[in-house]
DNA sequence: GCAAAAGTGTTGAGCTTACACCCATGA
DNA sequence: TCATGGGTGTAAGCTCAACACTTTTGC
């Protein structure tokens, strides 16, 4: 195997490496407004190169799992959850993305809700940090995220997305929530309805959520599965 | 190296190895109507797996260029052209794509105009089909074949992309042409044209297209970069 | 002049946006 | 009863599809 002391005949000489790498996405409410945001865990290196500095979970594909397999696995081992959606984002190959070896990482990002697995797996090397204000991470990796945001605002604007950001039941209320988290715009509450109400994976229930400070919101499902790529098509 | 007499033991401890293909379009006239339709080359396998059957053309990523370079040089081998629009796919990694060994391709998309080049290239081993009639092809290529023209459609009705199979002029009834061929089915001119008048990247020219048969329309010229990935983003 | 494509005008349907307004509930 | 978020109504503005119509050329 190539450390980072191989020589430059030896880097020259070994073919491009594999990693899978994954941009995970969360909800949490800000510690100040209270209000969702977007929320995303990184790993710390513990070896050169960029050691001691945070980057994407990831690490090198192993011969008998699939491409998603093995994000899914990153997933898993970083958060403790299943992914509540997966999807390929982006193969990164760039000559000089890292410094000691050729690697070309396939990237996946992924939506999660954030329940009691994702505290429970933080740790002195595992942490959580808010999207919008991230320092500087190891190789190309804020590129990647802001590449990975890119994609999750315009998916949100059209495609079918934010319900993987959700449990099963929610208001309308907070559906709009996390639009306005992910868009980082107000939108109209009726008209938000309106929309929404237009859209067929979008089923009533016959509960309200109970315990709030005023009238009763009805809780709706979503029915439907969304997920690009080439299995499973249906919006850009 | 591993060949397909590899045997199960050496296949385990193998690595995936990394592949670049390419999907190829361009516009030709049918030989029946003689209206525009897609087009794609193929090479033929010259040995095991799948010897003697069509596949999109593509080879392993060396040490010393770029994912979109490999593509590129792809792109002159197989038809003598440089891209005129290259865009990353999709990244392939089934555990069983092939059957001797493990293989990951990361397969762009490409637009080209039909040249001499291109024809120049033909050969015993390098052809040209219809994408909408192909055979079985090797691999999983069909259905790379199948999601490149589901992305290729899906960016001709958003995105700024028609422009890639035509010269540098051209008229608004060819550029309509271009749209019908590709979203197969027919667009009403009158909207059409001031659809494209609103969009700020296309500009008047003061040329007109003589030599028809009637009233001599106008030229037209792209001024804009499409493109999209990480380093380029404009339309989903 | 006539055929045919280039190019313009007009209308109605549907969707988005803004915002006024009513409803149901806890305190 | 009042404050607050849940939920409905409605009118202006925009885009888009359909299609009638005028213009310019070659023959």
């Amino acid at each position: 195997m190539f450390t980072t002391s191989a020589n430059v005949s030896e880097r020259r000489l070994a073919p491009p490496s594999l990693a899978i790498s994954t941009v995970i996405f969360a909800l949490r409410p800000s510690e100040s407004s209270g209000r969702p945001t977007l929320w995303l865990p990184l790993v710390r290196r513990i070896r050169e190169p960029y050691k001691d500095m945070w980057a994407l979970p990831g690490g090198p594909l192993t011969h008998d799992e699939s491409l998603q397999d093995a994000a899914s696995r990153n997933l898993l081992e970083t958060t403790g959850l299943a992914p509540e959606y997966l999807e390929q984002l982006y193969a990164f190959g760039g000559l000089h993305r890292s410094p000691s070896q050729r690697v070309v990482s396939i990237v996946y990002w992924a939506l999660v809700q954030p329940t009691e697995a994702v505290l429970a797996a933080e740790s002195e090397n595992v942490s959580w940090f808010r999207a919008d204000k991230l320092e500087k991470l190891a190789f190309d990796h804020n590129e990647i995220v802001d590449y990975a945001l890119w994609r999750l605002r315009n998916k949100m604007a059209y495609g079918s997305i934010a319900y993987h950001f959700l449990g099963e039941y929610f208001t309308l209320a907070q559906l709009r929530e996390v639009y306005e988290a992910v868009l980082d715009r107000p939108l109209d509450p009726a008209n938000f309805r309106r929309q929404l109400k237009s859209a067929p994976e979008i089923e009533e229930t016959g509960e309200f959520l109970q315990g709030g400070k005023h009238r009763p919101p009805r809780l709706y499902r979503f029915t439907g599965t969304p997920g690009l790529g080439p299995d499973n098509r249906s919006t850009p």
